[in-house]
DNA sequence: TCCGTTCACTAGACCGGTTTATCATTGCCG
DNA sequence: CGGCAATGATAAACCGGTCTAGTGAACGGA
């Protein structure tokens, strides 16, 4: 037989389609004994549901879209995509949920997609990332009413959810770290300054340099690429007064910036200390290993699945989850100045 | 007015739904000027497909699956998916397919999503990737007579078509190369011992070994994971006899090779070349940089969803589509033995 | 005993497209 | 001028589910 359908169900069960419906949804309307049938026949039939008869009569398409909008000629190095991607999927695949992905070269293409996937009902909500200082995409899916979770967030977007990381919290406690350790000089190589993570970042360095009376705490804006890393760095070290420290936004570029050290023959950590803030095999891998500020991805991936669920169980309750604050591990990319 | 159908092109443009499907759909049945009103029409109201309603009549789901069977958590560091994905991705996405994304555990679980995406229809094709040596995948695929696209092949893998690189040409030119430079003990840490390009490569440097007349020519298998290449390095080097030269099947493997090799006071290259089977930033971040065998990943997806888009086209056309072979770059992980 | 409820189930509309069978016009050809 | 084919369009079936209104039977209470 051809793919077998409910009506086949009902058939051989001799009951209706509507019968065999309730059944298998596990919905009220037929006998344990009926139900207990249908389902057996289900089983012997190997029946499975057509995701799209499903989705027309307004219900459910079971997929969570996810566009990451970087060129994707330069995706792929950083780990945190993947990691995340892991952490997303498995919780997503626990309850039958697949993940439509798309990579797109700028936020209008991103939400071109955005448009055309929620008007085909492809998806039944949207993972939003990256998100920037005044993001347009909020006010797009809050247009689109569709359910949404912004990965990165908390902040400013209305009533759409959120799973973010104390990146504040974290920065604090690396430049708390290197102050202790007696380092004056603090640089920071950051990511995009429209992403609001990176301002966040930025401004906790500011906050901590003025509190303990650090000079020259500055952020070096990057695009996120080992090139861009490796350029701030050589900009950073040959300058006057260079840093006795350095904190990458990720590992990536710290472990560049390392490179730069080594060719520029500043060593590390005695003449200089990095932290990365983003932990990896990277990080590891390297000599000097890499001091980072640590958190587990594929977990703050999961989370996001789970907030995603949540929102699509129920629309109207929206929730900033906030999820563990990156912690410092020491490794021996870091020391004591030299007095 | 709530999300424009057919039916609503239909009644503004004063035609019948099914003129206005054939419309839309460039089909012989409507002439060419109730053709432009339509499209008109359909325009001004900003109406769009519903994807479910489409596959429901047994058409195209513009979609194609990708499974990748590994442990969700160790995902993520290996630059190579990343970057194939991209490319695929953005081939699929220019021809509007999106792409249906699932991580699992192993091979048993990818071929149950195969069955699902199947009968529930959620897919037009199928990429499969890591081929294994007696790959069950196969003849699944060719039981649900879907489309589908072996990443990596070539090989005894029936009516199916695939896309693969000279894994061989490239292992010789590798040994040829460290011969030339006077290496006669190369040992080789190779990925998983099922996966056909494992073979194919360990294979190779067998044949290069007997044709050259290098002694001790061997192939330890791991399970690609930084942790396993560091542990056959120190294996290696710890060892009677320990090789000159290491050829590493990832470039995380190499890096981790390469640590270890520092940690144990060999240094790189005067006493031990390294070189890679794929290339990345990382090989390039490291110091002494690696010697790598690279190739464009990036555009190993992009015909990759090319292939697919062929299979999809016309399904009883199958081929094996070689792409390029990768390329010895010499870096500063590799030079002449000392005498 | 009669009426109102509840329960188990059925029939059929419906979702938004595609496709087929049918029909009316028009044009062409001998 | 008659017959036939091609063209342009329509109505309705269909895909595989969900869901609502409705039906018949059993049951309980007064």
């Amino acid at each position: 037989m051809q793919r077998p359908t409910i009506a086949d169900i009902a058939r051989r069960a001799g009951v209706s389609k509507g019968a065999v419906s309730f059944a298998l949804n596990g919905r009220p309307g037929v006998s344990a004994a009926t139900r207990a049938r249908i389902l057996r026949v289900a089983e012997e039939i190997n029946w499975r549901p057509h995701s799209a008869a499903r989705a027309l009569g307004g219900a459910r398409a079971d997929a969570v879209g996810l566009v990451i909008a970087r060129p994707a000629r330069t995706l792929g190095v950083e780990p945190f995509f993947a990691r995340l991607l892991s952490g997303l999927q498995a919780e997503f695949s626990s309850q039958s949920i697949a993940l439509h992905l798309m990579i797109v070269e700028d936020t209008q293409a991103e939400i071109e997609i955005y448009r055309s996937w929620v008007s085909e009902r492809r998806v039944d909500g949207l993972v939003l990332i990256d998100l920037k200082v005044r993001d347009p995409r909020i006010a797009v899916v809050e247009q689109l009413k569709i359910p949404a979770v912004v990965v990165g967030g908390p902040g400013r977007h209305g009533r759409v959810s959120s799973v973010w990381a104390d990146d504040r919290a974290a920065m604090l406690s690396a430049v708390e770290y290197l102050a202790v350790l007696g380092h004056t000089r603090i640089a920071h190589v950051s990511g995009l300054p429209e992403f609001q993570h990176t301002q966040r970042r930025s401004r906790a360095l500011r906050d901590a340099a003025a509190r303990l009376t650090l000079p020259r705490a500055r952020s070096l804006h990057t695009d996120f690429s080992d090139a861009q890393g490796a350029a701030a760095t050589r900009k950073l070290l040959a300058g006057a007064g260079r840093p006795t420290a350095i904190i990458y936004d990720s590992d990536l570029m710290a472990v560049a910036g390392l490179g730069v050290a080594l060719e520029m023959g500043v060593t590390v950590p005695h003449e200089l200390s990095i932290i990365s803030f983003d932990d990896s095999v990277l990080a590891q891998l390297t000599h000097p290993s890499l001091t980072a500020l640590s958190r587990d991805t594929y977990r703050f991936g999961v989370q996001a699945a789970q907030a995603m669920m949540a929102v699509l169980a129920d629309p109207t309750k929206t929730k900033n989850h906030k999820t563990e604050t990156p912690r410092l591990i020491a490794r021996e990319s870091t020391s004591p100045t030299r007095n």
